[in-house]
DNA sequence: AGTTTTCAGTTGCAACTCGCAACCTAGATA
DNA sequence: TATCTAGGTTGCGAGTTGCAACTGAAAACT
């Protein structure tokens, strides 16, 4: 496949466009979540996600290729090959959930989780997925500040702080600054 | 392994489906980021994403229409259109925070983040999005297990105890042992 | 052994989406 | 008035997706 197209590596000064290039196709997520889901082999995704073969096909080897996914000859049915969740892939478990828990928060048809997800040691269900400070404290988007390495652990005096919740531009500090001196 | 395994069910049981019906095509994250970072206008997105113009248009009417961003004719200058982040937008955060750190965390190339997001009370960086359980623990993948709903609260005692981690499929697996099975 | 079924693909083709460049329209600016 | 700017829309070629049919090898029946 010829990849004349891939605008968005080009924006690289965060990792979300090289998290974008493999989980950002369009059934990437589903088989992942296949694959948390303990499926393992082509014809099961295939029936669970009702997806056309070549495009499954196409999108395992691309998870292989990247890491998510092992692809192994399984060893009791030589016609059968498994495709199971690599570290890499098990690390993209907050992002799933995080996706899910927004979708099931304000999707439209009211999702009765019939199974729930569960915390195994006392067995209530997960809280949401949080950004936490490094002292564990749970942080919202407004007590996020964006900073050059040189001044962490100080605090703001005015003129270094960015009173935005940039998110890794590259822009150097003050975003909205930056852009309206651009111009 | 899951004998229990009951009919496929449909793949509407997890939220997965609804987010990724707005935020799986292939513009949405990068633009939310842009949002994040404070850019409201159309020839901003543009210039910062290099994306094409109709391209742009369309999935900025997508977001709008999922209540993602909000559409506002701006007050000083009639041409102008601000597109902003709602409550639902801002709720996005974890998710694609997730994306990032995990994108960083596994991308080939070693991104330098010249600014780095901070917790705006002590300046230091904050830590990984993670899943918590109800009284604050972070959880791994080796900690969760599905159950009813029914079931809530009652320790496994062999018989009605699901051993699984699944993700909303309804399919009874157990995630430990997927992950036992990738290495 | 010979036939059939299952698994994991590949190929061909129609429909759709993307990206680029050009064009359009209302509102500012000179 | 003419020109510029912001935010689109339209047309076209290339790339991607989905469906159905075909392949090839390894099990499973007969």
């Amino acid at each position: 496949m010829g990849d004349l197209r891939e605008p968005l590596k080009d924006l690289i000064e965060c990792g979300l466009p090289q998290a974008l290039e493999v989980m950002g196709e369009r059934w990437s997520f589903m088989i992942l979540r296949a694959g948390f889901n303990g499926l393992k082999h082509f014809e099961e995704f295939l029936s669970e996600l009702g997806i056309a073969r070549n495009i499954l096909s196409n999108r395992l080897a691309k998870l292989v290729e990247h890491g998510i996914l092992k692809r192994e000859p399984c060893a009791d049915d030589r016609r059968k090959i498994e495709y199971r969740l690599t570290e890499k892939g098990f690390d993209l478990l907050p992002a799933m959930l995080a996706l899910r828990q927004w979708g099931q928060k304000y999707g439209t048809e009211q999702v009765i989780e019939d199974p729930v997800l569960v915390d195994e040691r006392d067995r209530l269900p997960i809280g949401p997925v949080s950004i936490l400070a490094h002292d564990g404290r749970i942080l919202g988007h407004q007590d996020l500040w964006l900073t050059r390495p040189a001044d962490l652990g100080h605090r703001a005096d005015g003129s270094i702080a960015t009173p935005a919740a940039g998110l890794g531009t590259g822009d150097v500090v003050d975003i909205a600054a930056a852009k309206a001196a651009a111009r």
